[in-house]
DNA sequence: TCCTGGAGCGC
DNA sequence: AGGCGCTCCAGGA
């Protein structure tokens, strides 16, 4: 049945209401229409800390609204430019009952850059919450919306009592939001937008570029956007920012360039449609794929398969910490219940992990040849058709990781090695699609389409292993492992009796040889030979030559630096790569950090003999100890960062 | 001196 | 609300 959603049906404030009596009348539609487009508003906002309650309160409030967004397609760099047209606005309020400048008066009288003048905060939630209403947005994107700005948003709409506060999502609620702000369980936000997407930028970085170090929104303009902003003020704004019209006018600025800052990193980190495809694959609700559910994702993607294929098999059930130690407890009536305090930070690991091998330290001046493993871990699941539908695991549970066995040969395909090769198999079609697709744009959303899928197959042996997983198997997580520092073993054995190779390092899924050669074609061709070599041994396990190195110094586990060879065809264009070591360290001062990427410069230098870069190095490390001595390095290159 | 955690990397 | 491995550094016994 539709409703016109009227006062009658004070269910949602959308423009339609549906009721289904039964799910058995929904189907999937035969003829699905492409997806429609999606209104986006970004949001920014600056607080003030109350000087009596210490309480964060929102004095400034930023919108960019961008409509008509794709869902499938990601957006092209031409619309990101129409965005800064789009309609915008900001809303200020006076902080400590001082009057806002009498320019900044002036200009919200003349509506200048949209800016609205509010005369406290209470105006200002009910300026956005009728924003909100107006534009209807399908998505509210922002940077740290879930951790800070949305969260200080709600518990001013709760402190203030504002009413009909359910506004903000698009299903009526009528909850206390006192309680639901205090309350400790989980994040009330997405609670609270009901009916709307929250895309965090913060997040979404987060999940996406991992490797990135710094994560506020000066950093990723310039790392993502090539965008070098203005100093800026703080998220925090302080009460003196808001008597001067230069000053405040700065902070309004800023508030807006926050929002469409945060809009065009979603652009370009491509995060709705890159989403909306996870979800699509797993089967589990957008929303909480924003969010950064991954272990929910594998989750429903097992129980889809797992209801395709073995229709009448019971799920098992999603265990609590308490239902597991019950458990525990009546499987060995006679032990005494250990109480294990579980702390917040990373508890110890509960089964051994990747082999990596002690490396042969020193410096390299002839081609080192990198060899890795693709995918290593899904490839094992395939290879060894590791599964709970193959293996006992419950009778594994308290055995010895050398007890566990693999699973006899010739049992039918289980449910893992069968998940695993299908998402392979999607993802090869994918990539033969885009070879020959012309059209740009399309190659970019097949391109995300192949992204999440890679990303759904890596994640799925790290649930294995994860307790609160309803799939947790540690079993399989422990034989996973172990072939995994087998075959590496076995394939550091092959290089070194078959080859004559120096294996010099390897860790996890990779290995790499000395060849101490300085001809690139016998490079080539002893990496493609040992790669045959290794491939022919399995069915689904592959290895491949990763990289290859003109110099390469290796320090320790996990800590080396190389000059890659960017291209085999081009030997000579070099690429510096460097891992683990101080300099890519932020707990590590700028100056230091300087100082160690100058030495690993010089010592990877082509044309410097080993004995003078480690001169140039000394001579360098004289001269900033002078600079140091005689202060002449800016206070900014001693910060360091660390969390605690 | 030995041992435990945390950070923060690498894979 | 994926996993473990390995430096480093602090701090306590």
């Amino acid at each position: 049945t539709l409703f016109r959603s009227k006062l009658c049906e004070r269910i949602a404030y959308t423009k339609f209401v549906v009721r289904v009596d039964s799910p058995e009348k929904i189907c999937v539609m035969k003829d699905q229409p492409g997806a429609p487009p999606l209104t986006v508003l970004a949001l920014s906002f600056k607080m003030v800390l109350h000087p009596k309650t210490n309480q964060h309160e929102i004095a400034v409030v930023a919108g960019v609204l961008m409509p008509e967004v794709s869902s499938s397609t990601p957006v092209e760099s031409g619309m990101i430019m129409h965005a800064a047209s789009a309609p915008n606005f900001v809303a200020v309020r006076p902080v400590n009952h001082k009057p806002v400048p009498i320019g900044i008066q002036e200009q919200a009288r003349t509506k200048t850059g949209g800016l609205e003048l509010v005369p406290n905060e209470q105006a200002l939630l009910n300026f956005v919450l009728a924003k909100v209403m107006k534009l209807d947005p399908d998505v509210i994107l922002g940077h740290d919306l879930t951790g800070f700005g949305l969260d200080v948003f709600l518990n001013r709409l709760a402190s203030c009592k504002t009413r009909d506060w359910s506004r903000i999502g698009r299903l009526i609620q009528r909850k206390d939001l006192n309680a639901m702000v205090k309350s400790k369980l989980g994040n009330h936000v997405p609670d609270a937008l009901a009916g709307r997407l929250v895309l965090d930028t913060l997040v979404s970085a987060k999940e996406l570029c991992p490797r990135e170090k710094d994560y506020s929104i000066p950093a990723l303009a310039e790392s993502l956007l090539n965008r070098k902003l203005h100093p800026r003020t703080d998220a925090l704004a302080t009460p003196i920012a808001f008597e001067y019209e230069q000053t405040l006018n700065a902070l309004l600025r800023e508030c807006v360039q926050d929002a469409e800052i945060s809009l065009q990193l979603s652009n370009t980190l491509s995060v709705l449609p890159l989403s909306r495809q996870l979800t699509s694959l797993s089967g589990n609700v957008w929303s909480k794929t924003l969010r950064g559910a991954r272990a929910e994702r594998i989750e429903f993607l097992l129980c889809h398969e797992l209801a395709l294929i073995k229709p009448k098999l019971l799920l098992p059930d999603k265990l609590s910490k308490y239902d597991r130690k019950a458990l525990e407890a009546a499987s060995n009536p006679g032990s005494a219940i250990v109480q294990t305090e579980e702390k917040a930070g990373r508890r110890k690991p509960q089964y051994a992990g990747g082999l990596v091998l002690e490396p042969k330290k020193g410096l390299y001046d002839r081609y080192v040849l990198q060899l890795d493993f693709n995918s290593l871990y899904p490839s094992i699941i395939q290879e060894y058709n590791i599964c709970f539908t193959t293996m006992d695991v419950d009778a594994m549970k308290n055995k010895a990781e050398d007890e566990i066995e693999l699973p006899e040969a010739g049992l039918a395909e289980g449910v893992l090695p069968r998940v695993l090769r299908r998402l392979v198999e999607q993802r090869r079609a994918v990539k033969a699609v885009m070879k020959k697709e012309q059209d740009a744009a399309k190659v970019k959303q097949l391109d995300i389409r192949q992204l999440a899928i890679k990303l759904t197959a890596n994640s799925l042996y790290g649930c294995l292993g994860f307790e609160n997983s309803r799939f947790f198997a540690r079993p399989l997580a422990q034989l996973i492992t172990l072939q995994g520092r087998e075959t590496l073993q076995r394939t550091i054995d092959l290089a070194r009796d078959s080859f004559n190779a120096e294996v010099i390092y390897g860790d996890t899924d990779s290995l790499f040889v000395y060849t101490g050669l300085e001809d690139m074609m016998k490079v080539r061709a002893l990496g493609t030979e040992l790669k045959r070599e290794v491939n022919k041994r399995y069915k689904t396990l592959e290895i491949e030559i990763d990289a290859v190195y003109a110099r390469m110094l290796l320090l320790k586990k996990k800590k080396y630096a190389a000059m890659k060879v960017a291209s085999l065809n081009e030997p000579q264009n070099l690429v510096r790569e460097v891992k683990g070591l101080d300099l890519v360290r932020h707990d590590w001062c700028g100056l230091s950090r300087m100082v160690s990427s100058f030495a690993v410069d010089q010592l990877l230098s082509k044309d410097l003999s080993a004995d003078d870069a480690i001169g140039n190095v000394l001579t360098n490390l004289d001269f900033i100890a002078n600079q140091v001595m005689t202060n002449q390095i800016a206070l900014q290159q001693y910060i360091i960062t660390r969390s605690l």
